[in-house]
DNA sequence: AATGAATGAGCTTTCATTCAT
DNA sequence: GATGAATGAAAGCTCATTCAT
């Protein structure tokens, strides 16, 4: 009886798995390559190549090649937008907070390495393509989450008086984010570690005593 | 009688440096192109076009685009690290000497953007072409300058015991030559305010007291 | 046990009806789309969309593409030559004949539009090729038909001794097909108003008295 | 003294005749093509072969294949249009003009078969593009100079009142123009006999007496 | 020094067709 | 009967580079 019911049940999971799979994968591989030889070096045949099918058959799955950097853009930076405005939103300190947006921007470049490069280095590019209008816009949304609490911070006495909230933000964002290009997901550095020192240096400086 | 050689070599000097000036330009405008658009995403017929002759012509002062970009990043990269050496050799302290590193970085940043943009968007492209070598070379040899000051300072007790040089490295330069992106030589900013801000954060955190 | 057989007998009626309604309905659209934006600029996959199908599923239906042309082709020009000639046949005058062909033929233009503007469109380029040879046949047979009224005609003295039936046949052709690609069967002009005002030009002329 | 000017001058007539020549040659090489296969049917590698040079080296000389077509039709459009407002402007009776206009159209089929078949065969299709709407555009106006001369004569009682000049243009139009798919420029039939026996058919029709 | 015509390789994309499910 | 993934060939176009003038 209750295999009657099961085994369709899984049945159309696995189909839908598969079907969402292959997309994933494709996406997947698309996006590992945009990041590491760069989104125009990287050709159709090249993805088609590493997905075992033809450049051709891509475009079965999506419209263009644009489509696809779409597709990663849009759901990395969407859901670190979302993340970011989660951690904001919670009731802590300024402190805590802006730990909280660094430790979870390194654990991103630790799991999300290709989509954190490829919007890292195609970003600057792309903001003038209309059809990425979106890039500049949510990049704005989450400058002002961090800002927001720098600038909290600094009104709370947290943060020193002399610091410009907009250098600050600039400062923390390329130093944290500026890691994915050195850092190695596999490597023998973890990525807590990294946040702990990164969260030393930031908060403390490099000075002694 | 005077006259007779003094104008064919006037005229012969005067070529000549036309012709010095001609490639300086060619190769100022290429800069500025493959920064702001991509080296692989710019066209020689967009510097010819720029220069206001045929691409073609572009032929005619330089073997082919990847030895503007080889000229342009060689004397770049070379002159980079002879102030960098110089810097370190100073009988100064740690300290100063860091000091002395972030602000003649960030004065370059002001003084040669489109140099420094390059060398950040596409050196770890141009790392695994052997025609490149030297980019990855000077890059190690600069990172030793700069490891061996924090090293120093640690030893030294200036710097932080508990942070790990190599991560702080990291952290400096890319905090540092970061701001490449989003600082401009004709803005409100000047890099004097700039160098001194980061340098605070550097050395004394962002945390008030 | 009348149920048992008439279910199916029934249901199989259905079923192939079905199936010859479902093959018409596709060629209609074919012929339709291969009419108004041309066989080349048609792809299957526009006619699937159209259908509501998948370009793939047209192949359970039809061998190729082509094979959809040539049906629509052969058919029109079939049933086209055999009222051609029945209307030959009828013992009557040379001017009455004409005159059937012409009016049968703006009908035909009313009734089949597409067929015919595909006809007037591709045939030209189809001539070559082998598996369209019937074309070329049957256009020869059909020219035939009008010829023949027309040397009947003159030979007769119904029509004029100084025009060459070969041109006289080409011109009355090309006016009265042409005018599918304005004549519009749902437009305020009736066929048969057009048929009557050919059939003066062609008959009298334009010139008053 | 002549010759000193002279040799620059035919120096310089040379260059510009072989430029202009160049493109006037490929143009006259793709207006042939896209008249006897069609315009989607020929492909730029199809031209490059026949002009003996590589598809893409016609971008030297046009932006897109699309661009050749442009200046083909945009050329002949412009120039029909402005012989038949010629002929219309001269001072003569409603027959004698429309005489003269089936005259130069006749004659247009003869110089220049391929514009006027590429025309005749992709001008419904091409309508609907923002870039060709001068096609309908000049083809309206082309419509108005001989409706303006069916009207008037009609009024003047030279043409027969019980035509409809709408219908009456058309059917010149397409009788007139059709002749340029069996018209062969270098065939036995020359075009001033072709003319001559339009014209009596459109004037006086078919019917002896 | 520069032009302008051409090359040749490679690019993204399209499309008729096949086939296992 | 229909789906959906894939093929393979070909399309229009781009671009670094060459070379005669």
């Amino acid at each position: 009886m209750v295999s009657t019911e099961s085994v369709p049940r899984s049945k159309r999971r696995a189909t839908s798995q598969k079907s969402l799979g292959r997309r994933s994968e494709l996406l997947a591989i698309a996006a590992e390559m945009f990041a590491t030889r760069g989104y125009a070096q990287t050709t159709v045949r090249d993805i088609g190549d590493a997905a075992g099918i033809l450049s051709g058959s891509l475009y079965h799955h999506f419209d263009s090649k644009e489509a696809m950097l779409d597709e990663i853009l849009r759901d990395f930076m969407g859901s670190l937008h979302s993340a970011f405005a989660a951690i904001a939103a919670e009731e802590e300190g300024p402190r805590q907070v802006l730990e909280g947006l660094i430790r979870y921007s390194i654990a991103t470049i630790h799991d999300r390495p290709h989509a954190v490069a490829l919007y890292q280095n195609e970003s600057s590019l792309l903001a003038h393509l209309p059809d990425f209008s979106y890039v500049a816009q949510i990049s704005a949304d989450i400058a002002k989450i961090w800002l927001d609490v720098l600038a909290a911070g600094r009104e709370a006495g947290t943060f020193r008086r002399d610091l410009e909230p907009g250098i600050a933000y600039r400062f923390i964002r390329d130093s944290v984010w500026g890691s994915v290009r050195w850092y190695s997901p596999d490597g023998a550095l973890d990525h807590e570690t990294v946040a702990e020192q990164y969260q030393k240096m930031l908060f403390g400086g490099l000075l002694a005593e």
